[in-house]
DNA sequence: AACCAACGGTTCAATTAATGAACCGTACAA
DNA sequence: TTGTACGGTTCATTAATTGAACCGTTGGTT
């Protein structure tokens, strides 16, 4: 891992839930040194990435942000055309339909189409969730390149419920059962009561770039409506890779070169 | 400057105008050899931070941009806060004003608020203007360090109009008469027959983080009217600075100070 | 008020990674 | 066919990164 990698995972260490750090905060949750992490948000702060609070002395993300996605999704618009494929999802299965891209080792939750029922799965907005407990991460990893399936393997794999896999081995065949499907299932592995499936879609890179998922409450998922989920799951993936400049008939070609190398 | 440093500079260098690049057209942009630039690449792509169209072998910027600004925008929100200020501005002066970021060596256009007068100055947003022959930079640069005024007038100042200054020595007297003043004017340096007045904002961080300009046909430009747009402009930098969370007092006595160090 | 732990930030010799000239194969134009 | 420019790769040389130890400060505990 470079140098320059190393830095850019600072900022993949940003959420909703944690949108301000301190300088020793970021260094443990980095793994990094604090000299290192000082350099590295000094080096992200002269470009805008992150700021400081003045008072505080906490770090967040910074305002030059705004101008790379402005340019991003005015040259290459991808909200407004993935929106539409999610709303449709939400409403074709009446659950909570989300679309995660990844960031650095976990899934980051970018857009939420929220299920009508008063009784459901509710997602936070860019959110991070681990990589190993959630469907979507599963998807992910059925098609990432081989080097990061074994780092993520390598690492412990955190219990989130009862149900979490934490054999490397026994995840390793999940992923695998997923690369085959085309999809994966997590039930009740990241929280309690909560049912995923999701599929993986692909951008104009030959990795998978995020996932699509449906998150059900798990009392009201029967083979039948987890069969229709999966379905609708599925070519929700395929119109996402689609619009992205994705290609999906190089799903089981490419899965096990490592990205641009 | 450092690695990381270099690395975010490539990202500094795509614009509404130039969405995508080859690499040797990057290395070429940012002055490093082809291999370090890949490098860089590879990096900021495992992040999706950027991507590469598959065909054409171009890069552009990716997608884990729109989690970040995501992030930054709803946990501290400054286009929802700006935006007015900006319109009011607009409103006031019958004119367009626009603010921008500083984006490594250049002023980055963020928001526009274009004037409803039918002769009036249009601009590009995301596009990324010089800082020596604009009003925007050299307010921006009236505050900035001094060694980052330094590096810019180190470099060949590039001349836009035959009215652009090129001279290092007549320019650093601009920016102290900017600083003085708490505003910059730029009489067709730019462009031909656009006069621009600018002011600089401030965010948390000591140093200015950008401007807030009004931009003129120089037709329409009398003593009267300058004076009332500098007014206009430099109360609504102390607006924006407000916002953002700035302290305009410290102005005078930061603006020495290298960024974070 | 004395103590202590954790904070942000800094230093510099030891270490490790970045660098770039030269290279390959390819695509396209003259 | 030749020439040029492209994306991408290699590896000995070089230059930057690293992190243990440090400083001053803050805030909570005894």
């Amino acid at each position: 891992m470079s140098t320059v990698d190393r830095a850019l995972t600072l900022l993949d260490l940003f959420s909703e839930s944690r949108p301000e750090s301190g300088l020793s905060e970021l260094a443990r949750l980095a793994g990094y040194d604090k000299a290192t992490t000082r350099r590295f948000l000094v080096a992200l702060g002269n470009h805008g990435y992150v700021e400081q609070d003045p008072e505080s002395r906490k770090y967040r993300l910074g305002a030059a942000l705004l101008r790379l996605a402005n340019v991003r999704e005015t040259t290459f618009p991808v909200t407004d055309l993935v929106l539409p494929i999610l709303n449709r999802l939400r409403d074709s299965t009446a659950e909570t339909a989300h679309f995660s891209l990844v960031a650095g080792n976990s899934m980051a939750t970018v857009m939420i189409a929220e299920s009508p029922r008063a009784n459901r799965v509710s997602l936070e907005q860019g959110e991070r969730l681990p990589l190993h407990s959630t469907a979507s991460g599963i998807a992910w990893l059925a098609f990432a390149p081989d080097k990061t399936v074994q780092r993520i393997l390598a690492k412990p794999l955190k219990p989130l419920t009862s149900k979490t896999e934490t054999d490397p081995e026994r995840l390793r065949k999940q992923i695998e059962t997923a690369r085959v499907n085309g999809f994966a299932v997590a039930d009740q592995s990241h929280e309690d009561d909560v049912h995923g499936i999701a599929a993986p879609v692909f951008n104009a890179n030959a990795h998978s770039s995020g996932a699509i998922a449906v998150a059900t409450p798990v009392s009201r998922v029967t083979p039948e409506t987890a069969q229709q989920i999966q379905m609708a799951v599925h070519q929700a993936a395929l119109e996402i890779t689609n619009v992205l400049g994705g290609e999906p008939h190089k799903i089981f070609t490419n899965a096990n070169k490592e990205a641009g190398q």
